[in-house]
DNA sequence: TTCCGCAATATGTCTAGGCATATTATGATT
DNA sequence: AATCATAATATGCCTAGACATATTGCGGAA
């Protein structure tokens, strides 16, 4: 099984397989080779441990893990049973593009287009979620991959919640840089879409008028407070999303 | 199409908090809140024992979250450390559109509009990866919601590992749905990306030529064996992929 | 000075047992 | 027969201790 996933353990195993991986991945095997279809139930814990020699909290590891993969349920005194193939729920990874394209020896620069500090406009208060008249940053940049147009961002910081911003001139540094060196963020979220290139994009992204792009919005908190909105605008030939099924070991 | 984490855990808590989740949450916020800098390293699970008084296991069962979080890096005898920022790499979930229609109360229903078995051409035989020849079943439908055209499907399936989808017709049920209930997946790998809508597409979904579409490829895989190639366009106006960021609670 | 081996240290994992809690089955009562 | 209290059961979570293993730092030898 190929799992090119990110998503090597945390922790950088070396040695041995440890027991509680392999008793959770014979009892992947069984669910997934369909010997124990969705509703069956499995042995109790106890037996589980009699069965493979092991102490009972071995066996707990490995069905809590089979159970944060959502391939069991499992209740008290009701038992661990098998459930219903996997929904249509995936964990997608995306990546920074920035170290991606350094990562792939990509000459990458950032070029600042505009930088303004204003108090909140109504559309600023909706899309940031702060109050009307809050003092924002709001900035527009370029993502420049091999001197050629990249990805266009347009961004809104809450100075009230990074006043240290309010210095930065951003001329070189991207803003998410920035951000994520200074501001450990607690929540995200992420809006997907695509749109026609109006005028201005195209003159950046140096495209035609109307040629899809997907846009990346994404919002970011620290505890309850909003940090910054940004867009990210991807002319469609150039870059896609590629996110990959997380495999989590265990 | 929101999807507020459905990262409840998989198992419902009624009871107490359980003393690794308490704990868990207490480092959580010592990093998240900057008291705990980059590269600070934590007391060592001896340490932390005693002071939250507690047996070294329960330390490190939080302490694994954290490191599964990509919070904290840790490292026999040198000792766990926290890590920069979290990178610029987020956890998506998709969730199943069916699914999702029918619980907003919005009346889905599928379309076949093309099917056909064949012997895989070069085409086929790239996107599914199967080898030249292989039997497959190519199909393309369309979802639709409240009655108006939704999304566009456009689907391989490998005849190899699926031989029953031989005899099936795919009138009204989406072959996503068909496939999940029959062949558990083990992995699989989406790529997002935008495209003008051409003449075909246009057509189908009622949209003008050219409007941005949202395009979301996926590869799924059995063990080793490629099971299914999917491309579903959504148009840009009607859909949006949020996705929110997983908070995992331990 | 440089290199190598050894000891100290922190984590990784497991055991054996225990209490707590949710849920089911059972039996007694009406 | 229907209802309710109680016992049995399976998981959830924890403890205290143990051995294994990777890594670091240090001291001695070349």
């Amino acid at each position: 099984m190929t799992m090119k996933g990110g998503a090597a353990s945390s922790l950088a195993r070396t040695g041995t397989v440890p027991r509680s991986r392999e008793i959770y991945d014979a009892l992947r095997q069984k669910i997934v080779s369909g010997e124990w279809p969705a509703g069956h139930r499995l042995p109790s814990e106890h037996e589980l441990a009699r069965a493979f020699g092991c102490a009972r909290m071995t066996i707990g590891k490995a069905l809590g893990a089979l159970a944060e993969q959502r391939l069991v349920t499992r209740r008290r005194r009701a038992g661990t049973t098998v459930n219903m193939p996997r929904p249509q729920e995936s964990v997608l990874e995306i990546h920074d593009i920035e170290a991606e394209l350094l990562a792939a020896g990509i000459p990458y620069a950032y070029e600042s287009l505009a930088r303004r500090i204003r108090r909140a406009t109504a559309r600023d208060a909706g899309t940031l979620g702060v109050s009307l008249g809050t003092p924002v940053l709001a900035l527009t940049g370029l993502h420049r991959a091999s001197g050629r147009p990249h990805a266009l961002e347009e961004r809104l910081i809450n100075l009230r919640a990074v006043p240290e911003a309010r210095t930065e001139r951003f001329r070189a540094i991207s803003p998410g840089r920035w951000l994520l060196q200074r501001i450990p963020w607690t929540e995200a979220e992420h809006q997907i879409g695509a749109l026609n290139a109006d005028a201005d994009i195209a003159r950046w992204l140096a495209i035609r008028r109307d040629t899809a792009c997907l846009a990346i919005e994404r919002n970011t908190w620290r505890d309850a407070q909003r940090i910054t909105h940004v867009r990210v605008i991807y002319p469609c030939g150039e870059h896609r999303l590629v996110a990959r099924f997380r495999y989590r070991p265990l």
